[in-house]
RNA sequence: GGGCACUUAGCUCAGUGGUAGAGCGCCUCGCUUACAUCGAGGAGGUCGUGGGUUCGAUCCCCUCAGUGCCCACCA
């Protein structure tokens, strides 16, 4: 059937039937992860887009569904690196070049086996216009876009505090960073005075960053705030450090003082910058998470031996025994290494400042596009989530110390000028950073531009995707035709690193939102609610049960009786029973054809009944598709399905038996003439959600003169 | 600490301002020439608690109690 549909060339908007007034309808489809089979979560996306797509297709809209393959820099990475591990290959000492070499092509291997898997489940997407996150004309849009950013002063880069995760060696968004509750000891310190007994306490969870402190904060109400100014000794390197006073250090918290170690931690950064007092900072922690450079005997240690390390050397400094403290830490959302806050030189996108040229910051770009319902969110909890999101956005780190993504377009000056021949002598001013995505030449000097090593966050290119990938099709119009898109369909999960990042990159380089309806949807989940994974070994692999029970079956019991943003609850047993309605769609069909007329009566002569019913038909017609309309999937689904077996099946079906075989041919020829239409009608409406079986008997019926894909509903 | 939800039949979930629905499970009967991957019939719910609005609430508003999720720089 699939083989029919892509050879009809219907997939492709560009063939399908003119209809006057045409309307336009389009999604692009998230690319998938180009690094492993599809699970579940996929064909559930799948599924929706499908239908939707599907639905408009028959009611006449010039439809595209835009397919792609997403690289998916981070997690592909870590998915390779565990593959490397695992065949005994160390990560770390693959050259850089191959390894990106490596992936690439491990990407274009499971790109090929996506694809088909697509087609397996259904998807009725356009092949022609595939694409891929890292093709040229993409990354050529995604270096526009930075290079725009840039001149606009809303891309910079800075020292400033970061997630950096130790074990993979990168520095990961906020959003890329999990919580976790864990039973740490708060220690309390004592800092002495020079040349005295007296001391200030300072409460700790991390002693071995001592050597880093280079001040110490109290809160102006707290009785310690008589000592700013004064200076005391770090108990670990005996420097002298200054006390000065901060009033976003807690009260209540320890001791009402804070002890401030820029480099290791994003609070004492923020109040290091705000006191130009002090002395210029130092990091203790490598990029490995072991001491080093502290002048004392922590260096080399890693940072829990290093803690107890300090503890002993602190013994008699501890003002009090240390207590439990149960606190939320930070873990890398990929391997649960404790993240350490770093300060680094890091590319960042303002997200709450206004350009340069004074319009609008991201945030509030993304904000109005809500507010306007220029966006609009089909479960509305989803928008509150979102707004809440939005107000407190921060600056967005988007270099990533990894080698698989789309390097920076940024360009270094080599520290020494060279002066051209003639320019000797001339004051010159290089441009010490160009961003450009080819090579750059010094207009003053003979000296070269050295290539940003770092390479983008995956989502600052997807962010981009819907307009970069419309731009970039065969057919020039594309863009102009089919955007803003008009759905995008997605999991919830990514509502933050995708969905706002559309909103706020599409509006900002188009001027136009990049989609107008957002439907959400949420986690495939087991009988039991349990999330599926691997480890507890309820996964339900969709092409492998597709083999058993077929994909339309697969499908509808991810689409009945889950509303919009829910999570579908998906078994073996409910998978059964859609294709048990399967199988009874074929029967019935078995039983008109088998008993009925072959001959049909051009202008049937239905009876009064047959009349009845087909009116109530076009009745219950009508509230299906207002459901559809709606995005009620789940109640459009089970309405169909109900009709099917319960009315036409078990009643309509049931008393025609008799007509159907009756030995007046005008009978016999009217009561198949009426159970066909019926039929045909029903197969209209299943087809977005069962592709296959319907697709499959109507070709049956109609002897293969048409396609139930582009029948008209 | 902030936010968003959820609580409906044994289980998983839909749904509506006007005497409650599905799938699976359960019980009884039926191998009737489309289908036992089936058919006919049935048991099973005071729609979490307490208030309010209304002629009328499971559905709207408030309270409380559980449960889940997201966000978050009290060291």
């Amino acid at each position: 059937m699939y083989k029919l549909w892509e050879d009809s060339g219907f997939f492709n908007p560009d063939n399908l039937p003119k209809v006057s007034k045409q309307k336009n309808f389009s999604i692009i489809m998230p690319p998938p992860n180009a690094n492993g089979a599809l699970h579940m979560g996929h064909a559930l996306f799948v599924t929706l887009q499908d239908i939707m797509i599907r639905y408009k297709r028959m009611q006449g809209y010039k439809t595209l569904w835009l397919p792609g393959a997403d690289h998916a820099g981070f997690e592909t990475q870590v998915v390779y690196q565990k593959k490397l591990e695992k065949e005994g290959r160390s990560f770390w000492e693959v050259p850089k070049d191959k390894l990106y070499e490596e992936i690439l092509a491990f990407t274009l291997e499971n790109k090929k086996h996506m694809e088909s898997q697509l087609r397996q489940l259904g998807a009725s997407c356009d092949w022609g216009r595939e694409k891929f996150t890292l093709d040229d004309d993409i990354k050529k849009i995604v270096y526009e876009t930075f290079k725009k950013l840039y001149d606009d002063n809303l891309v910079y880069k800075a020292e400033r505090p970061v997630n950096w995760c130790t074990r993979h060696q990168t520095t990961l968004s906020d959003l890329e960073i999990k919580h976790e509750e864990r039973k740490d000891k708060l220690f309390y310190v004592r800092y002495k005075f020079e040349n005295s007994e007296d001391y200030i306490v300072v409460a700790t969870t991390r002693p071995e960053t001592i050597p880093a402190d280079i001040a110490i904060a109290v809160n102006p109400k707290s009785k310690w705030n008589k000592y700013v100014g004064k200076k005391v000794l770090n108990p670990l390197t005996q420097e002298a450090i200054l006390i000065i006073s901060d009033k976003r250090v807690e009260i209540s918290f320890g001791t009402g003082a804070l002890k401030i170690t820029p480099y290791h931690d994003a609070l004492d950064f923020e109040i290091y910058k705000d006191h130009p007092e002090l002395p210029a900072s130092k990091s203790v922690i490598n990029k490995f998470g072991a001491i080093e450079n502290s002048g004392t005997k922590l260096d080399g240690l890693k940072i829990l031996p290093a803690r107890e390390k300090s503890i002993e050397i602190l013994k008699f400094s501890l003002d009090k025994e240390p207590e439990d403290y149960v606190h939320q830490v930070s873990i890398c959302y990929k391997c649960n290494t404790l993240i350490e806050p770093r300060i680094m030189n890091q590319w960042f996108i303002k997200t709450t400042e206004k350009s340069k040229t004074g319009s609008k910051s991201l945030r509030d770009l993304a904000i109005d596009a809500v507010k306007t319902k220029k966006v609009k969110f089909v479960t509305k909890k989803f928008e509150k989530i979102f707004m809440h999101w939005m107000k407190n956005l921060r600056d967005w780190n988007i270099s990533r110390q990894i080698v698989w993504g789309i390097k920076i377009p940024a360009w270094y000056h080599e520290p020494i000028c060279i002066p051209k021949k003639g320019h000797e002598g001339d004051v010159v001013k290089c441009n010490e950073i160009i961003i450009s995505m080819d090579e750059p030449i010094c207009e003053f000097c003979d000296a070269k531009f050295i290539q940003e090593s770092d390479v983008f966050d995956t989502w600052f290119s997807s962010g981009q995707w819907p307009f970069a990938s419309l731009m970039s099709t065969h057919n020039k119009n594309d863009f102009k035709d089919f955007y803003p898109t008009d759905v995008m369909e997605t999991g919830w999960d990514i509502l933050f690193f995708w969905i706002a990042r559309m909103i706020m990159l599409g509006t900002y380089k188009t001027g136009k939102v990049p989609f107008k309806t957002v439907y959400l949807h949420g986690l495939v989940r087991d009988k039991d609610r349990q999330k599926m994974s691997k480890s507890k070994g309820n996964v339900i692999d969709p092409l492998g049960v597709a083999d058993i029970y077929g994909a339309d079956a697969i499908r509808m019991s991810l689409v009945v009786g889950t509303a919009p943003g829910n999570d579908p609850v998906i078994s073996e047993d409910k998978i059964r029973g859609y294709r048990n309605f399967a199988t009874k769609i074929w029967n019935a069909t078995r039983l008109i054809t088998m008993r009925g007329s072959s001959t049909i009566p051009e202008k049937p002569n239905y009876t009064n009944e047959d009349k009845k019913t087909l009116k109530e038909f076009e009745k219950f017609k009508k509230t299906v598709i207002k459901d559809m309309d709606a995005y009620r999937f789940h109640e459009a689904s089970n309405k169909i399905y109900h009709y099917f077996w319960h009315t036409f099946a078990d009643k309509i079906l049931e008393s025609s038996k008799a007509r159907l075989q009756d030995e007046n041919k005008k009978v016999k020829e009217t009561a198949t003439a009426f159970l066909i239409k019926l039929l045909t009608e029903q197969l209209k409406l299943l087809h977005p959600f069962m592709p296959f079986v319907t697709e499959a008997i109507w070709q049956e019926l109609y002897g293969g003169k048409k396609i139930l894909m582009v029948e008209k509903l």
